[in-house]
DNA sequence: TGTACATCAGTGAACGCGCGTTCACTGATGTAC
DNA sequence: TGTACATCAGTGAACGCGCGTTCACTGATGTAC
């Protein structure tokens, strides 16, 4: 069979997207690259044709969620969209519990800090991004730090929310946590 | 050769410590029998008389680690320690550059997602208690609403100074992450 | 128009490797008689 | 006191398995003449 024009591309399109969710939802450990292609409907030989190496996978995954701004959950303010409405998009129950169309650093900060230094830099960058995204949406002089402050606590409360084995508890962790984010984004809000 | 009385008893809690040790500077799936038994000066066979498996093993390490309230770095407050010098010792570089002694939480936290209900259950536990005594440490209706707040905070902002590259950046973070949790702490403690 | 060859995305078996786990064995000491 | 056996922490080779990666091959199509 020989192809129509961009189908390779296509292709290494779709593989992504399969990894991403994979990633996403197994981790970067977990998800193999022969489970990977047989998702995409594909032979794990074919991988080679698309991607050097697991690792550029990785990075080139990282990137793209990173910077995917329609992603659902991604903590990453866009217009008409206030900060307030961000923290309860992102401390609501489904974001919990759709870990693969969500925030990518919720799901994959503590496999990264064991990543190339490749892999590390491009989502140190990006999430000085957020940073300054985030800050834009407040004022005062202390906008940059309430920034910090606010995406470290929704990160960690997610984070806790998805491991705890309480339903109860979890719920609890978001609302509380959603409820001192919200009037530090309040205090400075444009 | 025949041991004298708690021999046994020792060499298991050697396997601990040392596994302890691995398990948060490695990770936990990057921490293999054959590795860990060496650096503990034994064979692989005879981590199996000590434990049934390595779930056995992570469960066990999980529930010392987490109750360890010497344990330098551990977010859990003690008699003498106000909740402000936690945070700070929390949020110090000492931490971020220490992680074999360090949080538990921080290190595993999202390779705890993906492990048994049973070892998740233990932390559940744990992480109760320490909203608890956190919110011991606070005054007014909103101290355990407070008390989550700030703990989901200092743990998301250790883990992005811990995964950053940008030096400055990962001071950047702990400065502004623990500027913000000490005023929460400071407007409702004892 | 027909034939020979080039192209190239994808196939699928095989590679070496490290993992968690098993198990027959060792050898120093304790106990029974 | 001397001999035979039990005990048991630890040894180290081997198991099956899944991983990331390699590579000779396929086969449909495009191109050259």
């Amino acid at each position: 069979m020989r192809y129509e024009k961009g189908h390779k591309k296509s292709t290494r399109r779709h593989i992504l997207d399969v990894a991403a969710k994979q990633f996403l939802t197994q981790g970067i450990n977990a998800t193999g690259i022969a489970g990977l292609m047989k998702e995409a409907k594909l032979t794990n030989g074919a991988f080679y044709a698309h991607f050097a190496s697991k690792d550029e996978l990785v990075a080139e995954i990282l990137k793209d969620l990173l910077e995917d701004r329609e992603r659902q959950f991604t903590f990453y303010p866009r217009d008409g969209v206030s900060l307030a409405a961000m923290i309860q998009t992102y401390l609501s129950p489904l974001h919990r519990d759709l870990a693969n169309l969500g925030c990518p650093s919720a799901a994959l900060l503590s496999e990264l800090v064991r990543h190339s230094e490749n892999t590390r830099s491009t989502y140190t960058l990006r999430l000085e991004k957020t940073f300054a995204a985030i800050t834009l949406n407040l004022t005062g002089q202390n906008a940059r730090t309430h920034a910090i402050a606010i995406f470290s606590m929704v990160l960690g409360a997610l984070q806790l929310a998805r491991v705890v084995t309480d339903p109860e508890l979890s719920d609890d962790i978001l609302k509380n946590a959603a409820a001192v984010a919200l009037s530090l984004a309040r205090s400075g809000e444009k």
